[in-house]
RNA sequence: GGAUGUGUAGCUCAGCUUGGUUAGAGCAUUUGCCUGACAAGCAAAAGGUCAGAGGUUCAAAUCCUCUCACAUCCACCA
């Protein structure tokens, strides 16, 4: 036997495990086939991992979710199912683009225009291919048992050239237009945003309230008004103003509807319009209408067919439309219209409004809306196949009640816009020339062939369109796209089983793969959605480089072990709920791995000792090996039912309480005295294979030490003796056998040792009884249980696990008995020889506070059991459970009241 | 404005889907221990009207309604 280290060692052989697992073969499905009966007819179990943005490292979060990923791919392919996880990285277009921008600027001192569309992509590609290389690295780390060997790229040619043929179908079903539009526009990053991208921040303003003079209006005449004052928070728009908007139940602006006013400092004609849009409450009820810069009045605009000026251009300038301020930001054109309209006495008041500003997702740029021509999906029945996948539960989302939200928000999308303007990214596969008869220059959409397809098409002339998809366009098919790249994959594994993602992820990417591959595929791309939820600081804060509250998790693995940063990142978390991680936290973990650790280090180097698969009734020798035998088996069950309900952190923690506090605190303590390696082995044989899709690398490391020849990892996940799935005992004879042998060991250690012997420890503590003070003690009961405690060898253990005691002896009458300090253990009685060290007066107060105690409860139990509703009504099981505790409890309460007598 | 989540021990959180044991864990605290694997440990203890109010029920931390507090998301913001 090899000699194991006190103290757990993660550093000195996590890298060593990985490369054997990834050495023999058993991250590919393939592999694996002897779990099986039938390699053939193996279930499949398949997690296409989301795909982390290869433009730099990978963060805590990767590591959570990562994490979770692995538990159930370890557990699936343990149950013998045929196991994929399929690794790989996303292209990121905007974000990337943004990063590696600034890495040019700070590097080389350039910008991508400087350096040319072609070489900006060439020197991206190979940026994400290094940083991919080395987040590979880190989620080895992690431990993930995903087939590296199918690893994608969203920008490799296979999975690339499937997304993009879904676009091509899409422009022949008619599910894609080019059209005009309002969009968002970061002048930043020079490109259309879709109304996910862009996030709204609460910002203080102003609301400018300007005066428009009516056309023809008499200034010197009362009973006509002589202007009209809107409200705006973005006066330099209005130079781009095409109309006045007022509500049509505004009674104060009814007889202005229909006539036209003066647009100040562009001195143009505009009408005054009515719209049910207007909310008469805000602002003085009349709203300035500029179509080309604002949503809502382009909506409007198009609605009432108003002229759209732009006067803002892609780089948020002043265009030539905006007349003497042409050129100015639209910073600079407010200031200036805002004094120019001052000079004209136009301005008639400025006031204080919290409004919300819309900046750029991955810039945080503030948005320009603009007017520009952009490619659209039309999600209408996109949406409503996904909506209706959802409600029939073809696909089962957890937490659940991110159904609801997920329904709702397909409710109120609204056409997606997939072009953007960045370099980064796959260009549509769109190519244009010009008509046979028109002049080569010069040219508008409307002058052009278009052709629609993956290759250019024949002859001379043709050029691709510009436009890049966004990233969600391509990363929405990964599911499919990804398997139709590899062989059968797409056969074997779609629809798959699982996917997992960050709850911040359910609008960007969730909806975008169900809607994506129902329309691809017909069917839905995973049977689960698991959302894990963000993982917080310990104040509960976001994790940002700005906020430098990071905590890395490479740093976190060299100094705990990747299995302890794995519990640290999944227990005490619930689906879809956020969580909090930091340092302490994962230690406690480590600790538990150390404690892992030790207890393997003690079965180990037991005289014969060996993990045991298998065993029969006849191994059980003692009440301990009965106890801990039923207790595993209950743990088991219970296991696999939370691990069905995704419940994985609840299963852990049972697992370490059963681990912890049964097995090494009792189990491996009674086992010294009673010795059986066949039961140690078959226990911690159990309990390595159910840690091991938690904590893969110390439970790897363990096995391999016990000189076993396969792997852990494809070791079968264990079997219940006792239980069936109905939580009964099976009515085969095994299982009644199994539960017949040990219910009676199963209750002799949970209500009379176990509380015997911390009655006795507790009794030391509380009278600071010296450590080395040997204690006699006398237990008194019915005779034949008494006798029970002599043969089932419980004497021995008692005088033997640290209670200090030298003597035991039986059925004595009390009343002999002086100074003896008294407990009630379940049916029996214990009496303590303390030779007058009683502490009378603490001695009386702790019995008074028990008594009063048992007696609170048992008039509770008593007034349920006497209540007739009660008896009638609730199951019997239950009443009988309650008579027997109540019936104990009586007996406890009277042997109590004796004892404060005696003390008295 | 709409939606969702959260509120349980000093702190961080499980448990609630499917109501039934005197409500659990880790950290922190108090006390005693280097006891045969583990001081990253062992043992004993203290600490909670499960946010508040009402309801359903024989029975509520758990189901329903309302209120309060906090958080997040979505929409609007002229």
């Amino acid at each position: 036997m090899k000699e194991l280290p006190k103290i757990y060692e993660p550093q000195k052989v996590e890298s060593e495990i990985y490369a054997r697992w990834e050495a023999s073969g058993f991250f590919q499905p393939e592999a694996g086939q002897h779990l099986a009966d039938n390699p053939d007819t193996r279930e499949t179990y398949c997690n296409i991992l989301p795909p982390p943005n290869a433009n730099g490292e990978l963060h805590i979060g990767h590591a959570s979710g990562y994490t979770v990923m692995d538990i159930f791919g370890r557990y699936n392919r343990m149950n013998g199912k045929k196991t994929l996880l399929l690794p790989g990285k996303d292209h990121a277009g905007i974000q990337t683009q943004v990063v590696f921008e600034k890495k040019l600027q700070t590097e080389l001192g350039i910008t991508r225009q400087e350096l040319g569309r072609q070489e900006f992509y060439k020197k991206t590609y190979a940026f994400c291919l290094d940083r991919a290389n080395y987040m590979r690295s880190q989620e080895k780390k992690i431990g993930i048992s995903a087939d590296w060997s199918r690893e994608k790229f969203t920008l490799d040619p296979d999975v690339l050239s499937s997304a993009l043929q879904t676009f091509v179908k899409m422009h022949e079903d008619g599910l894609i237009y080019k059209g005009k539009r309002i969009i968002n526009w970061c002048p930043r990053c020079g490109t259309a945003l879709s109304d996910v991208e862009v996030l709204h921040k609460d910002t203080p303003g102003k609301l400018y309230l300007i005066k428009y003079p009516l056309e023809n209006s008499d200034s010197t005449q009362g009973g006509l008004k002589e202007f009209i004052t809107v409200a705006t928070t973005r006066p330099e728009t209005m130079l781009g103003d095409t109309a006045i908007a007022v509500s049509p139940k505004d009674e104060r602006f009814k007889t202005l509807v229909g006539k036209n006013a003066i647009l100040p400092l562009q001195n143009t004609i505009i009408p005054i319009i009515a719209d049910h849009r207007i909310d008469l409450a805000f602002g003085t009820g009349a709203v300035k209408i500029t179509p080309a810069h604002d949503p809502l009045d382009w909506e409007i605009g198009r609605d009432h067919n108003l002229a759209e000026i732009q006067i803002i251009d892609e780089k948020a300038l002043i265009t030539e439309f905006g007349g003497k301020y042409a050129g100015m930001t639209t910073h600079e054109a407010r200031e200036a219209v805002v004094k120019d309209l001052e000079k004209l006495n136009l301005l008639e008041k400025i006031e204080d409004l919290a409004h919300s500003v819309s900046i750029c997702e991955r810039c945080k740029t503030t948005i320009e809306p603009l007017t520009s021509k952009q490619w659209f999906i039309d999600v209408q029945t996109l949406k409503q196949k996904a909506i209706t996948a959802i409600e029939n539960g073809e696909i089962e989302i957890f937490p659940n009640n991110f159904k609801k939200i997920l329904i709702d928000w397909f409710g109120n999308m609204r056409d997606w816009c997939i072009s953007r303007q960045i370099w980064w990214g796959p260009q549509f596969p769109v190519w244009y020339r010009p008509k046979a008869d028109q002049p080569r220059a010069g040219c508008t959409d409307d002058d052009m062939e278009m052709y629609v397809g993956l290759t250019p098409p024949e002859g001379a002339g043709w050029v691709q369109d510009e436009n890049t998809f966004d990233t969600w366009f391509t990363s929405g098919q990964w599911v499919h796209t990804t398997l139709q790249a590899h062989g059968d994959d797409f056969k074997t594994f779609y629809p798959t089983d699982m996917m997992i993602t960050g709850r911040d992820l359910l609008f960007f990417w969730a909806s975008k793969m169900i809607m994506m591959s129902l329309y691809a595929t017909g069917k839905v791309p995973f049977k689960n959605l698991f959302f894990t939820g963000l993982v917080l600081d310990k104040e509960g804060h976001k994790f940002s480089k700005s906020r430098g509250n990071g905590i890395d998790p490479l740093t976190m693995i060299d100094k705990f072990g990747a299995d302890a940063l794995r519990m640290s990142l999944i227990m005490d978390s619930a689906p879809g709920q956020d969580s909090r991680l930091y340092e302490e936290k994962i230690e406690t973990f480590r600790n538990f791995a150390n404690k892992l650790w030790n207890i393997s280090r003690y079965c180990l180097t037991q005289e014969g000792f060996e993990l045991v698969e298998e065993i029969s009734n006849e191994d059980l020798k003692t009440e301990s090996d009965s106890w801990i035998i039923r207790k595993l088996d209950e743990n088991i069950f219970e296991i696999n039912k939370l691990f069905e309900r995704k419940q994985i952190a609840v299963a852990a923690d049972i697992l370490k309480t059963f681990t912890w506090n049964d097995f090494a605190d009792w189990y491996l303590e009674i086992n010294k005295i009673e010795k059986n390696q066949k039961v140690l082995g078959y226990v911690l044989d159990k309990l390595l294979r159910l840690w091991h899709p938690f904590m893969p690398f110390i439970t790897e490391q363990i096995w391999t030490l016990a000189q076993q020849e396969k792997m852990l990892m494809i070791s079968s996940w264990p079997k219940t003796l006792i239980w069936n799935e109905n939580n009964e005992v099976n009515p085969n004879k095994e299982n009644s056998q199994w539960n017949e042998v040990t219910i009676r060991g199963y209750n002799v250690i949970e209500s009379n040792l176990k509380p015997m012997i911390t009655a006795l420890r507790n009794i030391r503590a509380e009278n600071k009884i010296e450590s080395n003070k040997k204690i006699r003690i006398v237990i008194n009961g019915n005779i034949n249980a008494v006798q029970e405690i002599e043969k089932t060898n419980q004497a021995e253990i008692i005088m033997s696990l640290r209670t200090g005691v030298e003597f035991i002896s039986y059925n004595q009458p009390e009343a002999g008995l002086k100074n003896m300090l008294k407990r009630t253990v379940g049916t029996y009685t214990l009496l303590v020889d303390l030779t007058g060290a009683i502490d009378t007066e603490k001695e009386t107060a702790k019995a008074e506070k028990e008594i009063a105690n048992l007696e609170n409860f048992i008039a509770g139990l008593s007034g349920r059991l006497s209540n007739q509703e009660f008896v009638s009504k609730a199951p019997t099981q239950v009443i009988n459970q309650q008579k027997e505790t109540l019936t104990k409890k009586q007996a406890e309460l009277a042997e109590l009241k004796k004892h404060l007598a005696s003390l008295t």
